[in-house]
DNA sequence: TGAAACCAATTTGTATACACTGTGAATACA
DNA sequence: TGTATTCACAGTGTATACAAATTGGTTTCA
């Protein structure tokens, strides 16, 4: 099992990480002979991958990536803080140990990712540290919502990871500083406080998105009729 | 694809239907038999099933219908109402003239199988009715943890709707007037209306289950203590 | 020249044979 | 008699060969 969970693993990380772009096709034999796997065992990755989220499948018409429309971004923002604050509330009050213990571990994958300024992996690791919260609210109900939220969130994300701009890195620092007040949170069973920090990591977030979909104007030399003027 | 599309159906009803027990183990090459497939496109359909949350599968272990635990029921009584209002809300802002006809399609094979006091019927018919207003939604993140919440929310009905008590026959039919009030709702476009029926009819579905795991106590010939006595 | 039909090549879908894994029963040993 | 080991069987996982379907290009006819 281990190569096919290996390619399961690396495939989703590529769609994350946006290497395989949204609308993508995903061809079976380059893939099952890129992953040493023959074709039965990679159309049954294709099958969970798709019933994942990450890809979807039309008859005799293969694989391809996830699309993220317009459409899409519109429920996106509207459905995530809902979902996400349930799932923080929910992980508070039932996290086990052990899933605490992965958490940290996540965490501190995402602070060396950081450190070393490694974006897609920043991307990955803050993705498997809010998919480990997920686990934790233990609602079988939810966990599909938040699975395919998540999938959506890292993918915009990543732009704004790579974009690393000086002020970008300080926002990072927040949301780090924010997984560690959510850690402790969860740790200290305060499901009140764990929704709090969720709804102002979620507004660092949406933020940051906002901020990469409408930039700053460039300078309009050509009219001078706008507001405010720069010094 | 017929003969699967067919197999994948099919295997979803008789989940549904509680003819295949939460728990039971699957046997891919009796299915595969059963079905007129191969033991290839059947565990492709089985992966399918899984992704949708209808059953599990574990690595050389085979495949087993999706268990209904105690703490699963706990999640689904809070999970289920905010999910099935987020989506009623939308299913009344988003849904298309197409959807409204095959809602109405619905409505009416989910009468006419209470007409014919056909159980099992029902229950599919209900299900259906509720998974295209999760359609009409157009939210691709809430709409499998609708899915979810629809399948263990049908198989706990089945059980009611087997028992087909005297008074249980007016429940259904309220539940049915509810479904009409709800096509109306959507077709007017009125999110607040729509909401409010499904609130409705959420504690319909919530007393009847209800009354159903805590029933009213057999007589207590042996101790006279009780308060409210019999006339 | 335009459109429609047909054909070939590529890609997906299915069947079958074989390999591997896990389980349970029987046997051997303490 | 209890326990551990081994072996056989049942069932899942994988590979390969073959069938069906879609796509794009070419040819033919109006």
């Amino acid at each position: 099992m281990t190569k096919k969970d290996a390619c399961i693993s690396d495939l989703k990380a590529r769609v994350l990480a946006l290497e395989l772009a949204p609308g993508a096709a995903l061809d079976e034999v380059s893939l099952s002979e890129s992953y040493g796997l023959s074709r039965t065992p990679l159309r049954e990755v294709l099958q969970r991958l798709a019933g994942e989220g990450y890809i979807s499948l039309e008859a005799n018409r293969g694989a391809v990536v996830s699309a993220m429309d317009i459409a899409a971004m519109r429920q996106f923002f509207q459905t995530a803080p809902i979902i996400y604050c349930a799932i923080s509330r929910l992980a508070a009050e039932n996290a086990s140990l052990a899933q605490l213990a992965k958490l940290k571990a996540e965490q501190f994958g995402f602070t060396q990712a950081k450190a070393v300024l490694d974006a897609p992996a920043m991307a990955l690791a803050n993705h498997h540290f809010h998919e480990t919260i997920g686990a934790m609210s233990g609602n079988p109900y939810l966990l599909p919502a938040m699975g395919r939220l998540l999938i959506d969130h890292t993918r915009i994300s990543q732009r704004f990871y790579n974009a690393s701009a000086p002020h970008d890195g300080v926002r990072i620092t927040q949301a780090a500083h924010q997984h560690d007040l959510l850690i402790d949170a969860i740790e200290r069973r305060s499901p009140e406080k764990a929704v709090e920090i969720t709804l102002d990591h979620w507004a660092l977030s949406r933020d940051e998105i906002e901020r990469y979909v409408w930039p700053d104007p460039l300078p309009d030399d050509t009219t001078r009729r706008t507001t405010g003027e720069s010094t």
